[in-house]
DNA sequence: GCCAACGTTGGC
DNA sequence: GCCAACGTTGGC
């Protein structure tokens, strides 16, 4: 029964929230995305989709690990927050704009596929997130590539 | 710390 | 609706 998954990739600084912090919590809500695109990503979302863990902007950034998406549709609260760096003063309770999803965590890898390997495997037609200048934060994974991704990737610590 | 590559905002 | 100015992301 996987003929409808959906791959994604999704980025997190380590320094904010890192593979570590999802091992130890186990699920946690994707909160705090602000754009667009990628909370319209994360809006075409499955129960059961795949998603690999990406650290960015960090001394070595790439893929560390992966996740399963759990629940949809939630209201991100921290839009509602005005201590939380993601306030939106725009944003009203009857039509919350900055939704996210749950994912659960499926493992640490023990290798990982850095940006540079993944430069050296992938053409930017192939995998987005080595496309230069890509700041998008979700971006989706062609099944095709992921299945490769995921057999290069091999084993969870 | 620099800067390329965007996305957003707001004046017109 | 255009576009300049500004802000952010994230690799390097």
């Amino acid at each position: 029964m996987t003929e409808n998954i959906s791959y994604w990739l999704m980025k997190s600084e380590p320094n904010v929230y890192s593979i570590k912090n999802l091992e130890k919590e186990k699920t946690t809500i994707w909160d705090g995305i602000r754009n667009y695109q990628a909370r319209n990503f994360m809006r075409s979302m499955k129960i059961g989709d795949i998603a690999f863990f990406y650290h960015s902007n960090c001394k070595v950034p790439g893929i560390v690990g992966l996740m399963e998406v759990t629940k949809l549709n939630i209201v991100d609260p921290t839009q509602f927050d005005p201590k939380s760096k993601y306030f939106d003063s725009k944003s009203k309770k009857e039509f919350p704009r900055w939704d996210c999803v749950e994912v659960k965590y499926l493992g640490e890898y023990e290798k990982g596929l850095s940006l540079e390997d993944l430069k050296n495997l992938y053409k930017p037609n192939e995998l987005q997130v080595v496309r230069k200048g890509n700041r998008l934060s979700i971006i989706p994974v062609s099944i095709s590539t992921a299945e490769e991704m995921k057999i290069t990737l091999g084993k969870f610590k």
